[in-house]
DNA sequence: TTCAGCATGTTTGTTAACAATCGTGTCAAC
DNA sequence: GTTGACACGATTGTTAACAAACATGCTGAA
């Protein structure tokens, strides 16, 4: 099966597996919205709980930064993101613009063995739905787009649905109606529809339409919900003039 | 007096300007090709030649090995990446599944000086190119598709494009005949033309047939021109089974 | 009682020294 | 003459201590 497969980068020493997953669990304890945006991620906690040296974390935090799921701010630490409705827009964009291609690449490729392995996913995402089991039902549903992208064979957009998934999830947490999930399930079946006809223009369609949907769910004029940081908001991270 | 200091920094301070610059100053470097795929990136070297201490040097290639643009090799150091064929197809698909979209998204929001600051950059490229001075040129061809995405109007995507852009130079170095650059500045002309008319289908379709002309420039069956590493062949740092 | 100023503790940022690994050159043996 | 082993130098990876900045709580005066 092409999931979770032996993706290891030319950069892999037994210790930066250990590197990749810290921010691999940050990203789905951010998707699962265990990290509420905004959340302060202190280093020494960080170093207590995955059990490593201050080092690692810190490149840990450096790599999550450069995909916009945490900010770093001078000599106060790194935080949970929390996106801006201009950024949430963005986002909102680039998956549209991207996502639907990702659905015709993965129409065009899917093996047998790829769709019954998104049915089985979507099996779990249903039954967490139904069991009313909210943080899974998040995090299922997430990776059902990046299990998609890894049908469609492309590491690249691999690389950016993931991050694009985790932000929507930051996204919905601070805009989005309180128990809203990220996805609807019948979308998704009716997406593994499309891929089982090899209807590539219909898989794209269906994405595109899902994606609106899910963009409909979220109002970016609302304020933001979690608590505003005021610090940053009046004090401008102001460096005391000495 | 410091009540209300100038305060443009929000998460950075003077400090974190220099490592964004080390970072861009080497993706630059990398699309004029004056750094080939391949080039030992010594640290010592590099604190010496942009005057920083060597944290910021790690950090700065951890940044760019995190767009895939170093590569990571345990103990060995870091070198400029050297993409695999597998890879230049994933950067090529990449690209047409998402410029025609931001060539789209330009033609409905570029203003007037929008355009005017891209033909004057597309009158440089031209002179860059009848007087023969092939890195201006290479540079200068690049920057506008990223010129293209920043009239877009989406950061997420002007990001997705520097790396493409970037990973594109490294390709067409590797896999292209010698004096071949990245892009034609025809399409480039005829591109400008669809935003004027403000012509989104058509910029579309232009950037499409303008991306699949540089990939047919280049030859993925090629062995990779530059010395082939035997190191990463034999030593298990390559991966490539299954 | 309230607010300003100050002192303290905690957290982050930086530097430097140390340890480990790898590449290279030399030397000896076949 | 070629090949293998060994040792040395150089570079990277890691850790720990140090310095600086921020947040907090306390004291004292208005």
């Amino acid at each position: 099966m092409t999931l979770a497969g032996p993706n290891k980068e030319q950069l892999s020493t037994a210790e930066e597996v250990a590197e990749e997953q810290i921010v691999d669990r940050i990203f789905e304890a951010v998707i699962e919205q265990r990290l509420p945006a905004g959340t302060k991620l202190s280093e020494s906690a960080l170093c207590q709980a995955f059990g490593v040296g201050r080092m690692r974390i810190r490149r840990s935090l450096l790599l999550l930064a450069s995909r916009e799921v945490v900010e770093l701010h001078s000599n106060r630490g790194a935080f949970v993101a929390r996106p801006t409705a201009e950024q949430a827009r963005e986002v909102f964009e680039a998956r549209l613009a991207i996502e639907p291609n990702v659905a015709r690449m993965a129409a065009n490729r899917a093996t047998g063995e790829d769709i019954a392995a998104l049915a089985r996913h979507l099996e779990l995402e249903s039954q967490a739905h139904a069991n009313g089991n909210r943080r899974d039902a998040i995090r299922l549903s997430g990776q059902f787009h990046t299990m998609l992208a890894e049908v469609a064979g492309n590491s690249v957009m691999l690389r950016m649905i993931k991050e694009l998934v985790t932000r929507t999830s930051l996204i919905i947490g601070i805009y989005g109606a309180p128990g809203v999930t990220n996805c609807r399930d019948d979308d998704h079946a009716d997406l593994i529809d499309a891929l089982r006809k090899s209807d590539a223009e219909q898989a794209s369609n269906i994405m595109e339409a899902h994606l609106r949907h899910i963009e409909e769910r979220v109002d970016l004029k609302a304020s933001p919900g979690t608590g505003v940081d005021l610090i940053s908001v009046f004090c401008g991270t102001g460096k005391r003039g000495s």
